[in-house]
DNA sequence: TTTTGAGTTGTTCGA
DNA sequence: GTCGAACAACTCAAA
């Protein structure tokens, strides 16, 4: 029986169990739909790593990719219509904002008289599926791991083969793919599956055994640089989990994804709302907003971070925490501000991992009450960055001060030569004003 | 039921 | 320069 495979976070044709449910039960039509409510909100380089990712996979499905731009509301019935499909195969939702969208589809194909199948999910262990002794499902990160890992996973599936169906070209979605790739920055990864498994092979080879001391430094390239490819599902995490040690570092990293796909899955509201309510009291800094965006805090770590945000549709995790540190205690903005802004132009921004990040700088996430986490972005940047040239790589106004000097333009004769901005703010006063903020909260 | 130990990623201060 | 303690009190998981 011939049937649609929809691709959304799934963008990959190894290890689908989805795409092995339809091949096994005929011909497929692959189908990817520019949904404009979504794509307009993307930031240019977000838009162009989604793009670039969807042309690996039309080079992997040997060019049967067939792209629409719409709502998949009214693009699903219409193109399981056209092509005489009786089935719609997904890879299962697990945000709200997936799980909304697949209610309303799955309504408009029942309308029309067509099933919809969901296989599988975009995590090694499925999210709901990790419960405590009681039954219940786990808070706390440590001993979610260890349920995690107990239950286990199993090995990638190989590509089947598939006989694809095509269709017409949508002028429109073509259109859209073409504009967003000729916006992507030359620092684009190779996106794809391919790439992406000889990345983690070198990875595996040349970087893991330094893992633990270079992964915090954003200078280096030190870490493994899968987000983006398991944001958009170029692999999936069992492809990951089968290169390396199980029960090692990087392993929990994907437990760490995992952890906070679970919490969002249980907890949906904690997408854009405190996953505990303090509660604590915000302000709107609109102007100081708008200057950490921007990266003119003034503050060098800081500014570093969020240039490269723009520039490369990235950021070291270790600089997503001071500036997220820096828009929550030191501009004491609510974080959903900063998580949307991130969401909107990281190529690896994934719901969960990205609110619930948030959420654990700001205090208000799952781990206990560590109401002193504010980080100091001026010797978080001596400590990791402690050369400078991070510094130098992402603000060219402060490129002519030597090793550490970056960090403290304040110190040097020279370090606003460039007009580097001033401070916007005095961290040792606002980080009294978080922690007051903290103790105060609830009265 | 009650109790106990633990809880990703920090900073500052004083010895 | 280095190191350990203090920094609120709380929640969770499991014994």
């Amino acid at each position: 029986m011939t049937s649609v495979l929809w691709f959304r976070r799934d963008l990959r044709i190894s290890d689908h169990p989805a795409l092995n449910a339809a091949a096994d039960a005929g011909p497929v039509l692959g189908l990817f739909v520019i949904d404009p409510l979504v794509w307009d909100q993307a930031g240019p380089v977000r838009r162009a790593w989604v793009a670039a990712s969807l042309q690996a996979l039309r080079d992997e499905t040997g060019g049967h990719l067939v792209l629409r731009y719409g709502d998949p509301v009214a693009v699903l019935p219409a193109v399981a219509r056209e092509i005489g499909a009786g089935t719609v195969h997904i890879t299962r939702e697990t945000t709200p904002f997936g799980l909304a969208r697949d209610a309303r589809v799955a309504a408009a194909l029942d309308d029309a008289g067509l099933a919809r199948v969901g296989t599988g999910t975009p995590y090694a262990v499925d999210p709901g599926s990790v419960r405590s002794q009681k039954g219940d499902p786990y808070q706390v990160f440590t001993p979610f791991s260890r349920g995690w890992r107990e239950i286990g996973w199993e090995p990638p599936l190989p590509a089947p083969d598939v006989s694809w169906l095509d269709l017409p070209e949508d002028t429109a979605a073509e259109q859209a793919l073409a504009d967003a790739l000729a916006e992507a920055p030359l620092t684009l990864p190779t996106a794809g599956t391919a790439a992406a498994l000889e990345r983690m092979t070198w990875f595996r080879n040349e970087a893991i055994g330094d893992y633990a001391d270079l992964r915090d430094r954003p200078g280096v390239d030190g870490t493994s640089r899968m987000s983006p490819y398991l944001k958009i599902g170029s692999v999936h995490p069992r492809q990951l989990l089968a290169e390396v040690d199980p029960a090692g570092k990087f392993a929990t990293e994907i437990a760490w994804r995992e952890f906070y796909a679970d919490v969002l899955w249980h907890r949906p509201a904690s997408a854009w709302t405190d996953l505990r309510d303090l509660p604590l009291r915000y302000d709107d800094p609109t102007d100081l907003i708008e200057a950490w965006r921007q990266g003119r805090t003034g503050f060098p770590i800081v500014d570093a971070g969020m240039r490269q945000l723009l520039g490369e549709g990235w950021m070291h995790n270790r600089v997503r925490m001071i500036t997220a540190s820096f828009l929550t205690k030191d501009l004491h903005a609510w974080w959903p501000v900063g998580a949307r802004h991130f969401l909107d132009h990281l190529i690896d921004g994934d719901v969960a991992s990205n609110s619930h990040g948030w959420q654990w700088t700001a205090g208000t996430g799952t781990d206990a009450s560590p109401y002193f986490r504010v980080f100091n972005p001026i010797t978080q940047g001596l400590k990791f960055d402690s050369d400078g040239d991070y510094i130098r790589r992402w603000v060219p106004e402060l490129a002519h001060l030597p090793g550490s000097a970056v960090h403290e333009p304040w110190k040097h004769p020279l370090g606003y030569e460039a007009d580097y901005p001033r401070p916007v703010v005095d961290h040792a006063v606002e980080r009294q004003v978080a922690l007051e903020r903290y103790a105060e909260r609830g009265d």
